[in-house]
DNA sequence: CCCATGACCTGTTTGC
DNA sequence: TGCAAACAGGTCATGG
């Protein structure tokens, strides 16, 4: 289940195996891994042909590949909706990846066997050997191609404006966290898990960051004071950065880096997925609980319950 | 606007 | 043994 360190750890693999190559064909093998790109899947892979990929970026659990060398080409225009109305020189282009689930991106030799669940393929106009492959078991992720915000020095998609920044990212705003977390009339786990709010945050490292923090899932923001809200902030950063240190948390193959690797986090959860298992601070069983159709794994000794 | 919930999707595990 | 239900859960549309 990727979230902010496993899709970093991708971020990481595109950066030094894909960035500066240049597109020379797309396949699309799978319909609804282009669903975001409402042009369709000939449209997406006729425009990518002969674009050139920029530096990866991440925001929360989103990537994105700029590119560059194609003409003017946002989908409206493609569309001929509007072809005047955007120049071309004020917004630039970049392919969109989200992973969902179970969404992985691997740059593979030409020539090795498709995947089972392979969903896109791209190849490329060099001499180096490997393509990119998008395989998706659930079909949760998907590719596609964007405008930029225009003056964004990151070339941010468009689509993706409404998706806070994370707390990696050294222009997240605490301050304005906190004051956010105060105005909500929600629980803790909710906020963490609103990619408005924060990004990059799910359901794995919500526990873990809760576990931490010594904070109960259903605890109202309203309720957060500064040093709270400042004291659960770092420990949201200091769990991303210690899994981000050995290569993610993989529970099953579904998650792995470019080159197919596992990462190791998972032997150091302290609370997600170890429900009936010692709390490593007190020793009371890990408790489970069916949340929001999924689970919340808490310690009931460590992490009390709101009163009412 | 704010907040909560269901739909989407497939493979694996669990239970009767 | 076989089938059904539960489970994994990120994002967005929708409805109160």
């Amino acid at each position: 289940m990727p979230e902010l360190p496993e899709v970093e750890v991708v971020r990481r693999g595109l950066e030094r195996w894909v960035s500066g190559r240049t597109i020379d064909a797309v396949e699309v093998h799978h319909p609804r891994s282009i669903r975001r790109h409402t042009a369709g899947a000939a449209d997406f892979a006729a425009r990518l042909k002969g674009l050139r990929i920029g530096a990866a970026r991440r925001r929360g659990k989103y990537l994105w590949l700029p590119v560059t060398g194609g003409g003017p080409a946002s989908q409206t225009a493609a569309e001929g909706i509007s072809p005047m109305v955007t120049p071309s020189v004020t917004h630039g282009l970049a392919i969109l990846a989200h992973l969902g689930m179970s969404g992985q991106l691997l740059v593979q030799p030409e020539g090795a066997p498709d995947e089972k669940h392979l969903r896109i393929r791209v190849r490329f106009d060099d001499a180096l050997g490997t393509e990119l492959r998008f395989v998706d078991q659930r079909t949760f992720g998907g590719l596609s191609l964007h405008d930029t915000v225009p003056g964004a020095a990151d070339h941010l998609p468009d689509v993706i404006a409404h998706i806070a920044r994370d707390p990696l990212d050294p222009a997240f705003d605490d301050a304005a966290f906190h004051d956010a977390l105060r105005r909500r009339r929600t629980t803790i786990k909710r906020a963490l898990l609103d990619q408005t709010l924060i990004s990059g945050v799910g359901n794995i490292y919500a526990d873990e960051a809760l576990w931490r923090s010594r904070l109960h899932y259903e605890r109202p923001t309203a309720t957060f004071t500064r040093p709270r809200t400042a004291e659960l902030l770092g420990h949201v950063r200091d769990v991303m950065n210690a899994a981000l240190a050995v290569g993610g948390t993989s529970f099953d193959s579904l998650y792995v880096n470019v080159n197919g690797e596992s990462g190791y986090f998972e032997r150091s959860l302290d609370a997600y997925g170890r429900e009936d298992e010692p709390c490593r601070r007190c020793g009371t069983p890990i408790r489970r609980r069916p949340w929001m159709n999924r689970s919340s794994y808490f310690c009931p000794r460590c992490q009390r319950p709101p009163r009412g």
